[in-house]
DNA sequence: GCGTGTTACTAACACGCGTTACTAAAACTC
DNA sequence: GAGTTTTAGTAACGCGTGTTAGTAACACGC
């Protein structure tokens, strides 16, 4: 580096006040009456020599490093197949430079180790954490919680008692079988975006069990498949489902990654969608409306989650009271061919 | 916090030495000879307290964050946009952990703000930073440069002299459209993935060409397209090609996710892929293997650019001499149905 | 017994900031 | 004009580390 790092001090020297003063006129101390003269003095000075406090020493002395962490607590897998994940992030950085704060991130793979993340916390790191995709046997959230850390769930974990913001996944889930059901089905399969010890996973496969029973059917476990949020898995598990004897007419697929692959299976064996097989997914990822045919999906606020949550966090961080512990976004069914009665693809609106 | 911040000071006490044994122990300072039984006094009173330096102390005694920051400097499209972004980010978390460092993410829209980063540097937040979709245009990068401070380009900016990883998207997009010539093509079009300011874009611009050269055909502006990293401009310039008295026989396409839109626009009209209209995409998105028909394509190493940009970084702060100033990672061209030929579905194997 | 190393540690300072307690000067009160 | 309050600013300490200079204690050679 040449140029030579500039401190407080110099600030000082060259305004011609003491250190004491440059700190009190840049961090706007309040009930400190300061000459409008030196004010200004001690501002020029500052900008004149692109005076930046140092980071670490500053959060030495505060106590606060404005730095929140996003712990990505999945598998190696999802992070690459989830494509709206980025739109979380998006959301979340969005706040957290608007509110002054840096975002660490932090994912991992391994489930036993959860210590990874704890050394953010016990070496003074960062201020909060927002932690997505968390696991009922994680064994330190609670710990933190108890300590009081500020930690916000991108997700659900029940009982626990911590901040959260998430979607309504079986509400979605209900409302996207239902469809189904108006539609004249009577037999509706599912293929699920991911093992059921994924709460969002558990939330859909309910969803969908709640619309049957509204609609007086029967929950049939041969016509039920589980994904693991690849399109592979949903490319098999629809063969699967067309090898049965009895197939279903429909099916929810609760990702659109994995319906996908789903799709390119009907395909392969010449099975037109939505007439021999009607499809609706669950995300509304970006190429959703570009697929063969286009997807009816649920849309995910994925931006607003991120929003949200890095919001709420930080609110609690700088001591806000938090209304509720819980905040649950709402969903929209994006109709389009893949289930029937479509609207035809120009007319929609490009937004994202 | 219910527990109280555990210090070097705690550790000396219990174990009965002074702090500079406990940091001489800890951080196993060579040419200092202790008592292997002190030594062990301190490791077992510094684990039974659970003792982690704080890191902002650290940082300011060492003048090191052991922090490195990504910085996206693109518009908040291609982040949604780019699924192949993920990638990268897990390979330079994967790289950043394993050597002890902290990965600090920074996006930014607004191509006038590149100060937002420059703040990272002049506040000592960070060891060292990574620039993804560098732009000529940014005057603080080339300043950055000459101070000497750690700065890995994932993509290139030509004569500023800085470290960069990228991929030879040149020979990538020279080798995809040679497919389509051998394959009998003599009339192929192009749709970029992005404006030409893109410096990875004029460069596939740039391969497209030079096949075209090599092959003795000439190159027509009037079957030349420019996307934006969305599908929707795909979907767009398709219709436009399609509109011409002499549409293009094949069409290559410099992003999957842009040629999304391009097969949906094809499918609309009832043109069949390849037979109508062959297509190449370009990136090998997870999703290329599942569109129909399959998605001939270009595949990058984007888990390996990720690797590699950190490994290098950490490398330069690490003050160890690099041997190039750059590195081009190889792509791979996967054959699938929409350039014809293929090789059917079912067998190409799983693997990301 | 005196100088010279060597061993095994420690006292004290620096890093750059925020902040509390204090002061000298000016302004008011009566 | 002596006492009291207000104003405008500063000296000095603490945050928790890393690190340099230094020091007792002891061994050794002659």
């Amino acid at each position: 580096m040449a140029r030579k790092k500039v401190t407080s001090h110099d600030v000082a020297k060259l305004a011609g006040v003491s250190r004491t003063t440059v700190s009190l006129v840049l961090n706007d101390v309040p009930h400190t009456r300061i000459t409008e003269g030196t004010r200004q003095r001690v501002l020029d000075a500052a900008k004149r020599l692109r005076y930046r406090p140092d980071a670490a020493a500053r959060s030495l002395a505060t106590k606060q490093t404005r730095t929140i962490a996003l712990v990505l607590y999945q598998s190696a897998d999802r992070i690459v197949g989830d494509a709206f994940l980025t739109s979380v992030v998006r959301g979340l950085c969005e706040v957290a430079q608007q509110r002054g704060f840096r975002l660490l991130l932090h994912p991992f793979e391994d489930v036993g180790k959860s210590e990874a993340y704890i050394s953010l916390v016990l070496e003074n790191s960062i201020d909060g954490l927002i932690v997505s995709g968390p696991r009922s046997d994680d064994e330190q959230l609670p710990k933190l919680r108890e300590d009081g850390f500020p930690v916000v769930l991108l997700g659900q974990l029940n009982g626990a008692g911590i901040h959260f913001v998430d979607v309504d996944n079986a509400a979605a889930a209900f409302r996207a079988v239902s469809r189904l059901v108006q539609l004249g089905h009577r037999r509706i399969g599912l293929i699920t975006n991911a093992p059921l010890e994924y709460t969002a996973s558990a939330a859909r496969w309910r969803g969908y069990q709640e619309a049957l029973e509204e609609a007086g059917l029967p929950y049939d476990e041969s016509i039920v498949r589980y994904g693991n949020f690849r399109a592979q898995s949903g490319y098999q598990a629809m063969e699967e489902l067309l090898a049965l004897t009895e197939p279903p007419t429909a099916t929810f697929i609760a990702s659109d990654e994995v319906a996908t692959g789903a799709l390119a299976a009907l395909h392969e064996r010449g099975i037109s969608v939505p007439d021999g097989m009607a499809i609706v997914g669950f995300d509304d990822i970006p190429l959703a409306r570009y697929l063969t045919p286009p997807l009816t999906t649920i849309r995910l606020p994925a931006y607003d989650l991120g929003l949200q949550a890095a919001d709420m966090l930080i609110d609690i961080i700088q001591g806000e009271e938090i209304a509720e512990t819980g905040v649950l976004l709402d969903t929209e069914l994006i109709i389009r061919e893949s289930c029937g009665e479509c609207e035809p693809l120009g007319k929609e609106v490009e937004n994202h």
